[in-house]
DNA sequence: TTGTAGGCGTTATCAG
DNA sequence: CTGATAACGCCTACAA
């Protein structure tokens, strides 16, 4: 690889010269300019953003560090990260913490060491006090993504929101009773039960949780459930994963979707469309979320005065109806 | 950040000593040694990579560069791939091509530009000759992943073998008819149709394929296709997601399967066991490609002997067979 | 318009 | 054991 000083000794030209022509910054003589710029080309000369990196105290990297790659969910999310990164000049160094805090603690040392210029994290566990302190002393222009955290930038789902949405789509296309599956904990759930707890008092009653992710145990529940005298039921599962597992059984049982029960996943996969009966599914706003939050670390980066308040985008989730929810 | 420099002036020592307390080479006066580590600790230091590699002309850094990290396939071979990496204390700079020659073209030239030590790529188009002749120009330590390229490093699966898999086992499972749901050029038509020839001369009137990506057109040629008198019929898909997406058409059609239509799925996906029936899938190696391809290229790296010869790796992929290609 | 000098944060090679 | 000194590749004054 080529360096400037090789070049300018090449060319008979000191080195800022070179340095000069290749940037294009000032004027140059233009006999000087194409005699070095030929030799450049000849050369293939690339700069050393190393080298650069240096100097300049920037190095247009962006740390990528979240929990799991190999999710198509945050696959997609950091998709749509590099072509935002890409399109004003950053490139992604990219760690999974693989959900281990040990891991996750080394990456944002590994990033810190590599001096980048922002931080898109995805949090083990946000509530976490080492966690919280070690990101706060980085002192990197960082966002949140996917989770929200006091203080701190970031870009989410409003999961609440988003189960309230199902829980009212179910109520409205005439399911008496509710199946969650997942764990009651996730705020998908809490928005769920709230909005059925609307339609009556004794929603108690009528919504049951399935916890479990055993399928041999789900299946059990599942027969057991149905083996009562039932209304329709209407079931959300907390992922699109889960809502295909929870369709196979249903199918496996003999149950009719959407007749006997409705199924609503989340995530919104590709697979939705696929399935038999399509199956209805919350869209997050993946491209939104990455670009706002790329869009908004790099500004903070390149203009520190407005990045400095502290910004959140609490962004809708999309319910997408399809055949397994519908009225019969 | 602290540097070493302002270490050395605050403990009154020369920079180069802070730098031997630092990395632990060379013995140092205990006392100073002691009087530096708790200045760096206090401080928190972090070494500047950036620094090290301008000097030490190794920066640690593995450019990806692949086509589609939004692909579950992709993403699960960047989650082995960093996990390799990071076991030798190398980092990933990801790029995502998009399967555009032109960002395929740029995000090489930038992983250049960043001195990367070493590349594990995935060609938009690896029969290019401009890929070839950039790719060749980089001289960079490279290993090719999921293609097989003459005169590079590479690990890959052999689709023709795996398609030969599957014409066996839909044959050994009674299947008397064969629908190939892909490509022509794809390899693993070509091992599947030549796995089926073998067992009759006939076979050109019993394998047909439909190509179309059009929901709409799969279904009208599936109806004509069963429209007619048959026996019963093999579906060999090449991913999971048309597995899915046949699957669901088969449902809709009111074929059974694995009765009528036994359907095998190509990188057992997940969701191969949890659809009902559960799909029969082919399984490619991921951990064992990603890992093998990040231990070639760190062996290249560091071993610039051993790495000079070529080395090819083809993997076998392994058929899962569940209830959707079953016997009946 | 061009060259010289200095520095970015390290490591490596010398003397001492 | 320790401190100068040079070097990595580039950029930014400053001077000519």
């Amino acid at each position: 690889m080529i360096t400037m000083t090789e070049i300018a000794k090449l060319t008979g030209v000191s080195q800022p010269t070179v340095s000069r022509v290749l940037n294009g910054n000032t004027a140059v003589n233009p006999k000087i300019r194409e005699r070095v710029l030929a030799c450049a080309r000849e050369h293939e000369f690339q700069p050393n953003v190393i080298a650069q990196s240096l100097v300049g105290s920037k190095t247009h990297l962006i740390g990528v560090v979240l929990t799991d790659i190999s999710n198509a969910f945050f696959a997609d999310l950091v998709k749509y990260l590099e072509q935002e990164a890409r399109k004003s000049g950053y490139s992604l160094i990219l760690f999974n913490s693989n959900y281990n805090t040990e891991q996750e603690k080394e990456s944002l040392a590994v990033v810190q060491r590599y001096r980048v210029d922002g931080l898109i994290v995805v949090p083990v566990d946000e509530t976490s006090a080492q966690w919280n302190a070690q990101i706060r002393r980085l002192d990197i222009p960082t966002v949140v993504i996917t989770r929200h955290v006091e203080g701190m930038d970031s870009v989410y789902v409003t999961h609440r929101e988003a189960g309230a949405q199902v829980g009212r789509h179910l109520w409205e296309e005439g399911y008496e009773e509710y199946i969650f599956f997942g764990t009651t904990r996730d705020a998908k759930y809490q928005g769920f039960a709230e909005e059925l707890k609307k339609h009556g008092p004794g929603f108690g009653r009528k919504l049951t949780v399935i916890t479990s992710k055993e399928e041999a145990k789900v299946k059990a529940g599942l027969e057991a459930y149905f083996r009562k005298e039932r209304g329709r039921t209407g079931i959300f599962a907390y992922n699109d994963r889960r809502a295909v597992q929870m369709l196979g059984l249903l199918q496996m049982l003999g149950i009719d979707v959407p007749g006997q029960a409705g199924l609503v996943g989340f995530d919104n996969t590709y697979m939705c469309e696929f399935l038999y009966p399509r199956l209805s599914s919350v869209s997050q706003p993946n491209e939104e979320m990455a670009t706002w939050a790329m869009k908004r670390l790099i500004r903070k980066i390149e203009d520190p005065e407005k990045g400095r308040e502290v910004k959140n985008r609490a962004l809708k989730a999309t319910l997408i109806c399809r055949e397994s929810s519908k009225k019969q």
